[in-house]
DNA sequence: GTCTTTGTTGGCAC
DNA sequence: AGTGCCAACAAAGA
């Protein structure tokens, strides 16, 4: 679930529901998804609260009254829930607030991270993450598609080139630009570039405006229909599957040069 | 039991 | 150095 649109929503989310609120504690369920431990967690956060929620990639930002950072990635599952009483039986990680609402960090695969982090350019860098899809501009994607090599799909999906595009986003970005993933970047003229550009701005919006909820995105998205012998939304030809950088992806061979 | 899965990292080959 | 491929991590569903 958690590419850029669904962290989007999470971030909203928190943004609403989690800020401006007293942290009492920190608890944490799962050690091996902490990469700060938890005793560690509570001197950062405890008596302080969040003052922002911000999104780096695939990446939840929530900064505290000290300007400090709790990042929060969610791997290849999970979500936010912001309420009293009883945990969901995935909850990793808690922030429990002074008025008896918590705010769970829910990862049923354990393949999500919570860390603290005082400087946000140090950690980005660090974790290798490039410019936010959202936020990088066309300048920029251009000197970067221009002297990268490798497949479509790869490139959208490298994190330290772009980030926030997972699987699911980078199979709708290139079904919408009628381009076969498994193409080479190098290929492709300016006028397409501009094109992949403008398609990864206006899929990511779309998304998010869908609520990132895949069973209601636009009839004109591939991403309801990722299963082979599906009718592709735009010809009605088959949808097929394929495999590139150790990556399914389900694409239409008709559409999709 | 087997295979696949929305992510990331590290190892190996070229 | 950059790129491709694979395994590992973990758990759930088909």
């Amino acid at each position: 679930m958690p590419e850029l649109p669904d962290v989007e929503i999470f971030r909203q989310y928190a943004e609403k529901n989690a800020l401006n609120q007293e942290i009492e504690k920190v608890t944490v369920d799962e050690p091996k998804i902490a990469e700060t431990d938890e005793s560690q967690l509570n001197e950062e956060l405890k008596g302080r609260e969040l003052i922002r929620a911000e999104r780096l990639g695939k990446y939840l930002l929530l900064t505290t009254t000290k300007e400090n950072i709790l990042v929060m990635h969610f791997g290849m599952t999970g979500w936010l829930e912001y309420k009293q009483g009883e945990k969901h039986r995935h909850t990793r990680a808690s922030l429990i607030f002074s008025n008896g609402y918590a705010l769970n960090f829910i990862n049923p695969r354990k393949l999500g991270r919570i860390s603290f982090s005082s400087n946000l350019d140090a950690f980005q860098k660090e974790k290798k993450v490039g410019k936010d899809a959202l936020a990088i501009k066309l300048e920029e994607f251009q000197d970067l598609i221009r002297k990268k090599k490798g497949t479509l799909k790869s490139f959208l999906m490298n994190q330290s080139i772009i980030a926030g595009i997972g699987n699911i986003y980078s199979d709708e970005i290139l079904f919408q630009a009628g381009m076969n993933p498994k193409r080479q970047i190098s290929e492709l003229e300016d006028y397409q570039h501009m094109a992949l550009f403008q398609l990864i701005k206006e899929v990511l919006h779309k998304a998010i405006e869908h609520n990132a909820d895949p069973g209601n995105m636009p009839l004109s998205f591939i991403i309801p229909r990722r299963k082979e012998g599906e009718k592709c939304p735009a010809c009605g030809g088959e949808v097929k599957k394929d495999k590139v950088s150790g990556r399914g992806f389900y694409y239409c061979p008709t559409c999709q040069k």
